[in-house]
Formats: structure tokens, C-alpha cells, sequence
DNA sequence: CGGCATACCTGCAAGC
DNA sequence: TGCTTGCAGGTATGCC
């Protein structure tokens, strides 16, 4: 997937069209994805208002006029795309999607035009629920999630209170959705250089002995809310298999400063350090052992 | 509970 | 060319 910048993305480029839009028909081409879709999902959707589009952490929220919410998580190869009539249209990518893996497709009604919303994922570790609007916060999904990057809830005081008495590496904290909410293994890597970081360093010990933890976890936010809000700026990354959904892939070039750049070297102007790739829990991880302590 | 490894699934690139 | 291997942006689960 996607992380948060991509999912933000989609969100951005689905929201003129489905928002307000009706689901006249839903087809389940699978009885399942990562996990087997609600009993009478179908049923549930179909005549339904989408009144809203949402995002919460890596989670799209499809607000319907039922109060029911469709959730829906791209795992790491979900993708959404739009067509008119049958048509490819305006949002549909010259790399085309292999039609075997699309396993969603919603028929919408938007004042009298009719559109499809397909939904295709490969390795189907995406997943879809329908939850209750006033309750769906208690779901184990979202009971336990961190704050959103984005905002002003991420500072330096709330990092540092987070990672007291951790022992884990500050990788694995960040990518720990109970800290903070839609960071994935690309976002990580950038923040955790922008903000010369090491990724071993444990969270719990994030300043150097005789050092100020605080100073070093609002530099951390800081990196963090930066990274976040340039990539959605940029229209989220663009890898081999994701599209946008707003068809937008190509003006984007990925500029990550150390993901997938083992053995290059640093892009720190004066460091001269070389970008290295370690495993954390079963995860790569990208840095610059020069600067980032 | 904290921290880690593993499982889920397909596609792709690299190596032989 | 064809095979095998390892790796890929995430989350849930189970083990110590």
C-alpha cells in the first residue's frame, strides 16, 4: 500500500466523483480478501448516498446515509479506479491492470451519469468492513490508533511520552500504528533521515546519555509532519504497483532520499555518507550510518 | 504486556 | 529461455 500520502491521494481523486453519488449495485467477484466480506455487505450498499469520503490512518471511510461506514485498507497492492460507461476514461492508467484482480466492482450513479469504482489488489492483503458510524472508533481497527501525522496532535511532548521506557528501535516505533497513525516503511526511512536519527537508536533512549529527549522528539515530529505533508503535496509516491487514482502517475518523481538507495550516497550536502539497508523486524530499512546517530 | 517472527498472496527482478 | 530465489508500500496473530 500506500501509505498515508497515497491513501490521502486516492481519497483526493475519488472524492468529486463518488461523493453524493448513489451505489445502485456492488459485485463480490471473490467471497473474500485478506479476510471473507461482511455477511450482506452487498445488501447494505446498494441504494445507498455516500455522503462523505474520509481517511483515518491508511483506512479510506466511504460515510453512507445509512450510518453505516464502508472501511476499506489497500494493504499493499489495493488500487481504485474509475470508469464511465464502460469507458477507461480520464482515470485510467496506460499501464493497465490485470482485470483478474479486480474483485470489487461498485456501479455508482452520480446525477444521472453512470460510473464504476473498481477495486483491484493482486496480493488481496487489502480488506473492507462495514461498520457502524457512532461506533466504529471501538472497532479493534481503529481503537488503539496513534495520532494522524498531519496535524498539530504530533509534537515533540506526545513523541516523548510515547516512547518512554521503550526499548524498541525507533524504526519499529514509528511503524508501531498505535504511535502514530499512517506512517508505513518508505515515510519512516525519510523521516528518520530528515531528521538524522538512527533507526537501531532505541526509542526509549532517543537522546544520547546527558541529552534532551524532548528536543529530540520534536525534531523527530518535526521531520515526520514535513515528510507527510510534502508527499501529499506531491500526490503520494508512485511505485510498480500502485496507480492513482487520479491517473496523475508520471509527473511525480519519487524523490525519497533513502528508500531503495542502498549504496548510493547520501544526499546530505558535506556528508559524504553512503545509504545502507538493514533488516528490523523482517523489515528493510534504509539509512545513512555518517549522519544519522 | 513488550518485542519479535511469521503468515497471508501475487508479481517482478535478479541470478543461475 | 526457463527455472529458482528473494523481495515488495501492511496488518493480524501467536510465541517467548
Amino acid at each position: 500500500m500506500p501509505e498515508l500520502p497515497e491513501v490521502e491521494t486516492v481519497r483526493r481523486g475519488l472524492l468529486p466523483l463518488v461523493e453524493g453519488a448513489i451505489i445502485t449495485d456492488v459485485e463480490l467477484r471473490r467471497p473474500d480478501l485478506r479476510f471473507p466480506f461482511a455477511r450482506g455487505l452487498r445488501q447494505s450498499l446498494q441504494g445507498r448516498r455516500i455522503e462523505a469520503l474520509a481517511r483515518r490512518a491508511k483506512y479510506l471511510l466511504f460515510h453512507l446515509d445509512s450510518g453505516m461506514v464502508l472501511v476499506s485498507h489497500l494493504g499493499m497492492s489495493g488500487s481504485y479506479r474509475i470508469s464511465a460507461n464502460g469507458q477507461p476514461g480520464k482515470f485510467h492508467h496506460e499501464r493497465s491492470k490485470n482485470a483478474a484482480h479486480d474483485h470489487v466492482v461498485f456501479t455508482l450513479d452520480r446525477s444521472g451519469e453512470r460510473l464504476e469504482l473498481i477495486y483491484n489488489d493482486p496480493r488481496r492483503f487489502g480488506f473492507m468492513l462495514l461498520l457502524d458510524a457512532a461506533s466504529m472508533n471501538e472497532h479493534p481497527a481503529f481503537a488503539r490508533l496513534g495520532v494522524e501525522p498531519t496535524g498539530n496532535s504530533l509534537d515533540g511532548a506526545y513523541l516523548a511520552r510515547k516512547f518512554s521506557g521503550r526499548r524498541t528501535p525507533l524504526k519499529s516505533a514509528l511503524m508501531d500504528q498505535r504511535n502514530i497513525a499512517g506512517l508505513g516503511n518508505i515515510y519512516v526511512c525519510e523521516a528518520l533521515w530528515r531528521a538524522r536519527l538512527a533507526p537501531q537508536r532505541q526509542a526509549g533512549l532517543i537522546a544520547p546519555e546527558g541529552g534532551d529527549p524532548e528536543g529530540h522528539c520534536a525534531r523527530l515530529a518535526h521531520a515526520i509532519r514535513e515528510v507527510i505533508a510534502e508527499a501529499i503535496a506531491a500526490g503520494g509516491s508512485t511505485l510498480r504497483d500502485f496507480m492513482h487514482a487520479d491517473g496523475a502517475l508520471g509527473y511525480f518523481q519519487h524523490g525519497f532520499s533513502v528508500y531503495d538507495r542502498e549504496g548510493e550516497a547520501c544526499p546530505r550536502p558535506q556528508c559524504g555518507g553512503r545509504i545502507e539497508r538493514l533488516v528490523q523486524s523482517g523489515r528493510s530499512t534504509f539509512y545513512c550510518p555518517a549522519c544519522q546517530n
